[in-house]
DNA sequence: CGCGGGCCGGAGCGCCGCTCTCGTCCCGGC
DNA sequence: GCCGGGACGAGAGCGGCGCTCCGGCCCGCG
């Protein structure tokens, strides 16, 4: 691991960071639509067209954005559920704090990786690994759970317990929630769809003038998410 | 109501609902990062300063568009709504698959008004009234179906009945959903939230190789979201 | 019916993404 | 050690963008 040996490599490596630095900087304070490439060369007091000799175009310098934002709310959320005791439940709702902490302190990036997609962006294959970290957390708590014989029978939704199968066979191999049961993983999914739309509504500003405690109205959504798939979480 | 007399005013008022409806279609063919004054301006045969005479800046037209689709959205939620029956839960349920049907159609449209904010951009005050219809047509299944005796006892999220209220007062007062019982409002603002952000991750791409079958995953979606408010709707 | 004010087109400013060319410079193989 | 070549940076340039200013036309109001 580590840099090859060679200076020019070397060299063109840490350039190559300084201007994804820079450019994460610039992220950060004027967000992503305002991200000018001629700008992070301006602040590397180099030329526009020197940029280009280390990512091919400005859609790939935010590709790359996007990954290391994916593997930072990843990172984030793993060390949460780390830090979130022994029980499954404890775990997930540490995870679930954790992504939104991330999400607040990073408001620009969560809408690179949640918001609207840009029109003509197609996600490259790289990015799919990062962007599962997150789910996978959630998943991951809630099929200890599942093994450990701590979900309550589900709540609400009754008789939908049945019928084909609505994920695709790579999800329900990767997540690893024991099958069979009734439609567990897509359960699952909607923990993770909650987590994030809570989150999106709170930073896009749906909740002006609608939600005074945003922290508390968090805390509320992910008690009714736990509850949707029977996993009991600490009490407050 | 009407246009003005004034003949002056008149070709005002058509030339303005021109120049929307020219942005309208662009907005829907690429999308609003891509929409710009000057192409409006070359569809409608005009000079770009030409525009500026009905909209003082970009960011006023896609105003307008946004107050646009609100209302659009909120038609579609209404009119499903009322071609959803009698009992609310098939209204809340009709309302909510207009709305998924009204966004697939629209998606550019949608991302317009649920997707990332522009950084710099604060939405005017007369974007709140069309914002609100969606909302209020859920608010108002909810709200029926309490009045007629008809939630269930809230499923999950035990023990969070108490506490301060999250929500301010004027949606409280503009729900009209019975106060005092545990978290009614707080409970029914979730739905809205699983509502858009389960259409958001279908159509910002992140059930890409992760859910097969779209329709189905938002029927089951939306059952788990009227579970956990006790609302009983129709089996498919 | 005159005239004034709204309207339009065109030029222009400073940005943007991206490309091409050209001179330089330095790494690496001999 | 030396030389060749390839990576590199700078600059100019192209087309497009949002937005502004100015001059002239012309239509509708009084």
């Amino acid at each position: 691991m580590g840099t090859p040996g060679t200076a020019r490599a070397r060299a063109r490596a840490e350039i190559t960071a300084a201007v994804k630095e820079a450019a994460r900087a610039q992220l950060a304070q004027v967000g992503a639509p305002a991200l000018s490439v001629r700008a992070v060369a301006r602040e590397l007091g180099m030329a526009s067209s020197a940029v280009y000799r280390y990512f091919a175009s400005r859609d790939e310098l935010l590709t790359a954005l996007i990954v290391d934002a994916y593997d930072a709310v990843g990172a984030a959320a793993e060390d949460g559920a780390r830090a979130g005791g022994d029980d499954p439940g404890g775990r997930w709702l540490a995870a679930c704090r954790a992504v939104r902490i991330w999400a607040v302190d990073h408001p620009h990036e969560f809408s690179l990786l949640y918001g609207s997609p840009v029109p003509g962006y197609r996600a490259p294959a790289d990015t799919i690994g990062p962007a599962a970290r997150v789910p996978l957390v959630l998943a991951a708590a809630v099929a200890d759970a599942a093994r450990l014989g701590l979900l309550h029978p589900p709540t609400g939704a009754l008789g939908l317990g049945s019928g084909p199968r609505l994920v695709t066979p790579e999800v329900l191999e990767a997540v690893g929630i024991p099958a069979g049961d009734d439609r567990l993983v897509e359960r699952a999914l909607g923990m993770w769809v909650a987590l994030i739309g809570t989150i999106s509504f709170e930073l896009f500003g749906h909740f002006e003038n609608v939600v005074s405690d945003r922290a508390g109205y968090f805390e509320l959504a992910m008690a009714g998410a736990a509850g949707a798939v029977g996993l009991e979480i600490p009490v407050p």
